[in-house]
RNA sequence: GGCGACAUAGCCAAGUGGUAAGGCCGAGGUCUGCAAAAUCUCUAUCCCCAGUCCGAUUCUGGGUGUCGCCUCCA
């Protein structure tokens, strides 16, 4: 049973698919005019994880997400830098993924764009045309009437009444209610248009989404999502002209899903205050994945303060469970080459290996994990089960490396158990997926590496403990840091 | 002004009507030539007040504080 935080009731809900065994879900892009900032990164990776525990539960996952590729913001950019539309948003659509995939996050089924989806939106808005929910101004602009809609404000949770008392609202005399929206703007002067039965123009900004997600998702659908910001007014008009134009306040999606914000010094961060961090510069310092996992300590609707010393923490823990990671495959490669089970033990204090303690605890953290992901998707929780399996995995290897204990045969499998369950906690959370392999040098790298720590060894050898410190000092200075274990010298980038 | 969220150890962060997961940092021990890594032990009565209850951090009411939405925004 998955519970699920459904923004429309203001409660956690069981989920019941509309499809038995399917998953339906359309995410709000992103527009692009700019590289994506921390901020747009976190519904990508919460949707993502979302769609990796479906997964695994056997789900069936269709997954829509959009681009914007037409507005204001990217007609405004085009124009600063004497270029077209087109260019800006290919830009900044190849930077999206380019910073996606880094986060390892999984490419959607489809990402349609609004100016591929045109006909659609047209078609949409003359429906609302057509049924009195929409009216067309002289200049062509086509507004949403909010006031024919008697159900409008539902989702946020406000009244119409309520929000012109904020009189925060765009200044338009034509409108016949200040909050009526755009569905179709008429094109002016040097600006790209489309041709529609009100004249030349574009769409607005919440149609786009209504089209595309009725277009590839159907009349009804299971979830829809993005930043809390989008409730209102973005998911509160889309629920508004959707369900004018298809006649039916059940249709749309089901349940809505929104992540709290990502804030820095506790302000949020928008690219109006221009306090945001580009993911990209997040990336120069810290690995795709590290940056991912700090996203994930946090469950999805909480808001989240990010900071330099926030992801270097993430970095420490992360590596905490890379380290079992290690561990796992390091015991798994000596099953394979039939060199885990072994006598030469330190006979004086060896005890039999009781690895049947650390399997049974580990498939007991394989249901906890479960179990917090099917509560609102808590990740936080989740990943503590994970860090409880990376000591008693840790424990178990310290003691075998040192020959504390001495496994049997049938420990093999449970250890092969362990790690085949370690590594779907992984994959769930979406981590130990994308580490760097090797470049091409790096062969060198690690031939200049035996090298080095054969001469170092060789001074341990005599005692020589001025040159082997020496060496391992001027490695880390180097960022390298090198781990003298019984097993020999290991090595590895700061 | 309207609507809403949150308030847990030095920091981050889960959670439950019956005296609080996990991570980081810190202290001490084991291991190590020394380190590192790992591991073990230790570190909170959950913003304040009132109420309900045998019992509340968890429920209700009030207060205080922080933040968000109402304008482009993930």
């Amino acid at each position: 049973m998955i519970q699920v935080y459904n923004t429309m009731s203001r409660s956690k809900e069981i989920f019941k698919p509309l499809k038995d065994g399917e998953v339906s879900i359309y995410c709000c892009g992103v527009t692009p005019y700019n590289s994506p900032h921390i901020g747009n990164a976190r519904p990508f990776v919460t949707w993502d994880v979302i769609r990796r525990f479906f997964r695994r539960l056997g789900y069936k996952v269709r997954y829509i997400q959009n681009f914007t590729d037409i507005d204001d913001k990217i007609i405004t950019a085009a124009n600063k830098e004497g270029v077209t539309w087109q260019e800006i948003s290919q830009r900044y659509i190849a930077a999206y993924f380019k910073v996606m995939d880094a986060l390892n996050i999984r490419r959607a089924d489809i990402y349609p764009r609004v100016s591929e989806t045109i006909p659609e939106i047209i078609e949409m808005i003359q429906r609302l045309v057509d049924k009195g929910f929409a009216y067309k101004l002289e200049n062509g602009d086509v507004f949403y009437s909010v006031e024919a809609d008697k159900s409008y404000g539902k989702l946020s949770r406000r009244n119409l009444e309520e929000m012109q008392a904020g009189a925060r609202v765009e200044v338009n005399d034509k409108k016949r209610n200040p909050m009526d929206f755009a569905l179709w703007k008429a094109a002016k002067p040097n600006e790209p248009f489309w041709e529609s039965p009100w004249g030349k123009g574009r769409p607005g900004w919440h149609i786009e989404c209504s089209a595309m997600s009725l277009k590839y998702l159907g009349e009804k659908f299971d979830f829809h999502g993005g930043g809390a910001d989008l409730i209102f007014p973005h998911h509160e008009n889309e629920i508004a002209q959707s369900q004018a134009a298809l006649g039916d306040e059940n249709s749309f999606a089901q349940y809505w899903i929104h992540n709290g914000f990502i804030t820095v010094n506790k302000q949020k961060m928008s690219k109006s205050e221009g306090n945001f961090f580009m993911v990209e510069d997040c990336l120069k310092k810290y690995p795709g994945e590290v940056v991912r996992f700090f996203l994930l300590q946090t469950q999805y609707r909480n808001p989240l303060d990010f900071s330099e010393e926030q992801i270097k923490e993430a970095q420490v823990a992360y590596n905490r469970l890379k380290n079992s990671y290690d561990n796992l495959n390091d015991l798994a490669l000596r099953i394979e080459d039939g060199t885990f089970i072994r006598d030469g033990a330190k006979t004086s204090m060896v005890t039999v290996s009781n690895a049947g303690g650390l399997v049974e605890m580990a498939e007991r953290l394989m249901a906890e994990f479960d179990d917090a992901m099917s509560d609102d998707f808590n990740t936080a929780l989740a990943i503590s089960y994970m860090f409880e399996l990376s000591r008693d995995v840790n424990s178990y290897y310290s003691d075998y490396i040192s020959g504390k204990i001495l496994p049997r045969g049938a420990d093999a499998f449970i250890i092969m158990r362990v790690r085949e369950i370690f590594l779907t906690m992984a994959e769930v959370i979406g981590i130990f997926e994308n580490i760097e392999e090797g470049t091409a040098d790096s062969d060198l790298v690690e031939r200049l590496m035996a090298i080095i720590i054969s001469i170092r060894q060789d001074a341990r050898q005599n005692k020589n403990w001025t040159l082997a410190d020496k060496i391992r000092d001027d490695l880390k200075s180097a960022g390298i840091i090198l781990e003298d274990t019984p097993q020999g010298v290991k090595w590895k980038q700061a």
